[in-house]
DNA sequence: ACAAACCTATCAACTGATAGATAGCTTAGT
DNA sequence: ACTAAGCTATCTATCAGTTGATAGGTTTGT
């Protein structure tokens, strides 16, 4: 691994656990066993390795994710794909999702960084879009976009109270809600029962 | 307004912004007009502050919800009274909901101040138990627990995400999901349709 | 010869925190 | 009524530590 991702991932420990003001340019330096201005050689400035960061993070995610699709013709549900993602996150890594965190903050993050948090979420809610898509279970379009955003938004508000109060007790019940999530949005949603 | 609580003011609108960290004694002294060494003074620590700011941001946020029981006797829906606070955060305060941000950070924050994010939540959860048990429409008390998790993980997160990308649209169709979390919870937990 | 990857040394700025002084108010003792 | 003691809220001055960043030099591989 080069010295270059090897500060990623020193990075990428830190953010996640305390955000964006979490790691200095020092302590990954001597991480990963370099001095603190040969950092500036891989990236300029701290906001451009956080960009980096989290436009990898990204990358990774969805490539892990891989095609939504795939999974229905394997007869396995991509919802509950993505939902242990997320899992994974709260129960292996011990970690918030690293967007989930610089998102709470964006409000004072470097421009850079803000705006690849944002692609982050849009790529999200595109792939959960043609997640439920391929499931045909709904019609609409807007239903579908409802349930990928509600999805969302509830893994990555669940994963943040459940490392808060450091029980899984949210998460497990968010994501059996999101299990009910076909059923319930066609009820509520222009059809009255 | 006290200088105390004009520096918990202060250190309010920097936290919901930019976490923890978005905050330092000479900006909070400067603002309200005294010199940093002061603000040592009414809060020995920064964590100290911080917890304070915690503490109390809970209570006035449980103050100002009331009890959930009275709003169903006036004949309106506890749940949607809670889901306009979170609104009202959005759309007016344009801020996080502090201790989303805080809960977010709770990897590497000081004891104190985690402690006390903890507890809003403790609290919000118990508060949402309560007005869907005053609301009745559904009976087994782990019902209501989960329906008062996903609840406000939903509406954490969609703060949070609609915050980030700078539209409501995720924010709506959460709290479009709340609404039809008590047909929906029923038919998916124990219930086979 | 050249460039990639690192170094040393240093900068100005900012951080939380402390010590010690002061002015003004309140209270208790006589 | 006067004073001594003590509290509240602030100050000045300073500390040691950390931060991101820069200029310019060195090493190493091709």
């Amino acid at each position: 691994m080069s010295k270059k991702s090897e500060l990623l991932a020193a990075a990428e420990l830190r953010v996640r656990d305390g955000g964006y003001a979490n790691f200095s340019f020092r302590e990954l330096a001597s991480e990963v066993g370099i001095k603190s201005a040969s950092v500036h050689y891989h990236f300029p400035t701290k906001e451009d390795l956080a960009a980096e960061l989290a436009y990898q993070y990204t990358e990774r995610f969805l490539t892990s994710l891989g095609d939504p699709s795939a999974y229905v013709q394997q007869g396995k549900n991509p919802i509950e794909v993505y939902t242990e993602h997320f899992r994974h996150a709260l129960l292996v890594d011990k970690q918030m999702c690293l967007c989930g965190l610089l998102g709470a903050e964006s409000g004072s993050l470097p421009e850079k960084v803000k705006h690849e948090t944002k692609r982050f979420f849009k790529r999200n809610i595109n792939w959960l879009e043609q997640a439920y898509t391929s499931l045909h279970i709904t019609n609409s379009e807007s239903e579908i976009t409802s349930k990928a955003m509600t999805t969302l938004a509830l893994l990555e508000g669940a994963l943040m109270i459940s490392k808060t109060l450091d029980s899984i007790d949210v998460f497990e019940h968010a994501t059996a809600a999101i299990k009910g999530l076909a059923e319930i949005m066609g009820e509520t949603t222009g059809r009255k029962k």
